[in-house]
DNA sequence: TCGGTTTTATCAGTATACGGAGGAAATCTT
DNA sequence: AAGATTTCCTCCGTATACTGATAAAACCGA
């Protein structure tokens, strides 16, 4: 209820939308669209949320949400290459080479060109990376419990399995698929 | 459960952690995250999808979430300035500034000074930021949709009524409160 | 009315997110 | 083995997100 009266105390109304887009005819489907009920908007701000404990949590010059996954990824799969974290963490391809040039520039990871493979990078979580991650873990378990705080504690597991149907579902963006996915594309 | 055997097939396992980081003792919390089932990871999983389904149905070149959500809001809030626009979106201030400068150059709304309070902007929808909204309402209507699909129907309201319980919180970032809230931290 | 405070908006800087192009290495096909 | 294809990664451009600083206008208390 931020603006309870939208025109009680407007000088002249005679123009319900004193827009520059004037007519707006009847049958718009545009104003009865209620953003505050639509999944998308509510995911978006449910997420901005949870950086938000996230960042409360772990201080503000600490990792951010998706540094921690991917030093996370990187520590629990030693073997993967950097293709293999952007799987498991969801991270966009150029996005995770962004962050792994900032996390290298902080001492927290390092990438290293495969022997086997001349195009692959390995990461190596470097102590002050595992020291990041130690440091920050208890923190990040207890913003977890806070993002679900407000749902009532008998609804919460089932409301993290319906999220995760919609999550855990392929998402289409070109960083996140094959090269060969991208080129079936054109037919 | 991405990588069921940690171990199996790797040639040589004697370390378990080859990574720079070597000893990380016993009792360490960090590898007993399990980051696909933490909330925080999973709506942001669920966004990303969000937005791709978004992007899917009004096209690549067409409105993006929050510049749709933005151009909605103004619609629908003639009398709005910027800072309530902000309050009604959920846009950080300084990302609404940027994006409506974008979108006043694509020539979708327009940003005038009030009058009345020589700070403020009220900003005008033209008449192609209409056409733009209504190009897209059905489709995105249809994406919101697709959003929850893989929700099990029944289940739909409920899950839609947890998540507002978490995304209709007030967010902490500076960009999303008053001058008077951001002052009063200092102490 | 004067001075301190609040509000509105902008700007600079950093981080995340994504598409497209392209180089280099590996693989596959013939 | 040569050529086509695929994979891995990087770079560029754009959009979103947020903090801190700042200017300008408005407001408010003494």
């Amino acid at each position: 209820m931020d603006r309870p009266e939208p025109a009680g105390d407007n000088p002249g109304v005679q123009d319900p939308a004193s827009n520059t887009a004037g007519p707006n005819t009847a049958g718009r489907p545009i104003d009865g669209i209620a953003l505050h009920e639509t999944p998308g908007h509510l995911l978006r701000r449910a997420q901005q949320r949870a950086v938000d404990l996230f960042v409360q949590a772990v201080g503000e010059r600490g990792l951010r949400p998706p540094q921690f996954a991917l030093l996370l990824a990187a520590w629990q799969n030693p073997e993967a290459n950097q293709s293999e974290l952007v799987r498991i963490t969801g991270i966009d391809r150029s996005t995770a080479a962004d962050m792994i040039t900032r996390l290298a520039g902080r001492g927290l990871i390092r990438r290293v060109r495969t022997e086997a493979d001349g195009r692959a990078n390995r990461l190596s979580v470097t102590a002050e990376g595992v020291a990041a991650l130690e440091a920050a873990a208890d923190r990040v378990a207890r913003a977890q419990e806070r993002i679900v705080a407000p749902i009532p504690a008998g609804q919460r597991a089932q409301f993290l399995k319906n999220l995760s149907l919609i999550a855990d579902l392929p998402v289409s963006p070109a960083g996140l698929r094959s090269a060969k996915e991208r080129n079936r594309e054109g037919g």
